[in-house]
DNA sequence: CGGGCCGTGTTGATCGTTCAAAACGGAACG
DNA sequence: CGTTCCGTTTTGAACGATCAACACGGCCCG
């Protein structure tokens, strides 16, 4: 056995720290190398001693199958591409960082990996067919879709198994995505609010136009239809930007009552109500109620009501769209939550306290970073 | 010519729209498979008529090496493993999300690419290990470098290559490592403050102990020290969490006389202070200084003054030191630069201004989001 | 009792590329 | 004119796994 004493004494030598091969395993288990490989693939194809044995010998030679070589053959990477954006990134709040996360957490259970890629942005498309033309990956997660995107057309034309984290705007026939449902969160926070005893119920979103936007503040005014307020109630509009938001949030508060409080379809905007509450002299929560969106770390940390996208849910649910294109093809809408801070609170002893909604949660002590994090 | 004509017909057919291979190209440009190679990456050995001619048939093919194939042969992965971390992710601010972005970014230049993996937190080490064994990478971008860190010792062990974003702090012989050098950075913050007129200048920090804590904390002793105070200036500690950095904030505002300035370990901690001198209708920036750590889309959007991070040289500088091990094996120290914004500024009708400092840098628009990002 | 079938296991071919070595033709040289 | 050498190109083998097909023995069945 030259073959033999050659691999054992490469592995003892410092030369050659080589990985055991599957024909390692093979000749220690004194089987052929397919048997090793059913062993792994299709164990009920195998004798219960045989695949005892082989399985056995896979764990003492600390046996793993080479990637490379089972992609090649399999003519399959079970990798799929996650474009990361290098502009935009400094925006409020991360969810898309953490729904990458979450896609890596969840990416084993599916025999799968993620790569990270980041396309020019000049040319998207092209990032996205070399990364397929590579062979590194089987398809794509789409993220923060936007109007005349021209990723999915693309995707969809060259028959690339991709999904979306995020509704597709432009074509209503496509059916593979995972959203949020940003209109019943919306809903959840005037509910919220009304029980918690906010007299009146006013909105600052962004100017109409923004798909996601429009579709938030349609929950606030079907809340308010839900509550019986037929009038209409004010509303404030304001972009991505903390100084517009206090001068509008401002501009709302005026036309507010006592006892009021607003959604705002951000939580950025609500930072600017916050800011115009304080510029008052008034207090957040018992004086006027905010809630925010996306509960990002600066909800947690302005202790600010916001309404909690389920990211880890959406991840897991990609991937079950992803590789078993045969279930659950259809959209999928998830519930947000509702993490209830103090500033949606108005007795002012009592600390962050959770409505009565079965979706609303309360803030646990674990939303906050444990230690020091520089 | 069965197999080009088999070949020719599958591409045109709806059944095969399988990728040119090398042989296709080679086919096409009248050589063997063998120059192909040569002229991707060998050109020097391959006579310039010739390399033309190929290389126009590769153009022409759409021809992209499938590398899992070449992984295989080249017994290489030119892949590197970034762990991400699934718990804590909810922390102030995104250094390691923007960290990794810049990573995928820079990694074409490298001829590599970067996956992504979550290890069990209960047993990190063998997260790294299957990742490692499987042949997928070949080696680790560290982030998040703790004392007691198990992995750089394992990754030494195994003689993983590896580079660190963050110092390893037990094993200071190793110098595979880039960070940003916070004592610079709370320095220049101290030299700034002083230039603006703040009479006095205290630090907010975390519990001595950390090293990433001491270590800016240092800066602004040393800074104190440049400016010839002597005595002991007023300090207070707190932990990453909103109300406790406020009320310690409190208690430093009352040792700190008029027109003072504070600097802070982190952008959360300086928020603390942002409150506390509201809540005694003061005016950040017109009253109080202010500095914070990480320049997050917190800062931003409060208008905080913090120290920047150069995470995109950073994630420059980890790819050097990992995929080219001859050149610059020593520690990178970067130097962080000052993002001044309203809150250490004093006229309070003056725009944010930048100090004199060379690496003092003003806030750009280009800090915000541009658009409405959901 | 011959043929088909089933459970189990083996062998040859293959995925697409690169390494190692050999082949080829012409120029230089003794 | 034979030999050596060099630049260029080609051929065979290999990377490590899986697919497809087949071999083998035992069992059932007509």
């Amino acid at each position: 056995m030259t073959t033999d004493e050659s691999r054992e004494a490469g592995r003892d030598a410092v030369a050659t720290p080589s990985r055991p091969t599957i024909v390692d395993v093979a000749e220690a288990a004194g089987v052929s190398r397919q048997t090793v490989s059913n062993a792994l693939n299709r164990p009920h194809k195998v004798a219960p001693d045989t695949l005892e044995r082989v399985l056995r010998e896979i764990e003492r030679l600390r046996f793993t199958p080479h990637v490379s070589a089972q992609q090649l053959r399999r003519r399959r990477a079970s990798a799929y591409g996650f474009e990361v954006n290098p502009s935009g990134h400094r925006r409020l709040g991360h969810i898309l960082d953490e729904f990458l996360v979450e896609l890596t957490v969840s990416a084993p259970s599916h025999a799968s990996h993620l790569v990270a890629f980041a396309p020019d942005p000049d040319d998207v498309i092209a990032g996205y067919r070399q990364t397929l033309a590579s062979g590194l990956v089987d398809g794509f997660v789409l993220a923060d879709t936007r109007h005349a995107d021209p990723r999915p057309p693309w995707l969809l034309e060259q028959h690339v198994p991709f999904v979306s984290f995020g509704r597709v705007w432009d074509l209503p026939e496509l059916t593979r995505w995972v959203d949020v449902d940003g209109h019943a969160g919306v809903l959840q926070a005037v509910r919220h609010l009304a029980e918690a005893g906010y007299a009146q119920i006013g909105w600052l979103g962004w100017p109409t136009g923004s798909p996601v936007g429009d579709n938030r503040r349609q929950g606030w005014s079907d809340g308010l239809a839900e509550l019986g307020v037929t009038g209409d109630a004010p509303t404030a509009e304001a972009v991505q930007d903390l100084d517009e938001a206090t001068d509008a949030a401002a501009r709302l508060l005026d036309r507010l009552g006592p006892d009021s409080a607003v959604v705002c379809a951000s939580d950025l905007l609500a930072l600017g109500v916050l800011r115009a509450v304080r510029n008052r002299g008034l207090e957040p929560g018992r004086d006027v109620g905010v809630v925010g969106f996306d509960d990002t770390d600066v909800a947690a940390a302005m202790q600010l009501t916001s309404v909690h996208q389920p990211v880890a849910e959406a991840a897991r649910t990609a991937w079950d769209m992803l590789v078993d294109p045969t279930t659950s093809p259809g959209p999928v809408l998830l519930e947000p939550s509702l993490t209830v801070r103090a500033s949606s609170v108005r007795e002012p002893a009592a600390p962050a306290r959770a409505g009565t909604r079965p979706t609303a949660k309360q803030a646990r002590p674990d939303d906050e970073p444990p230690g020091i994090r520089p």
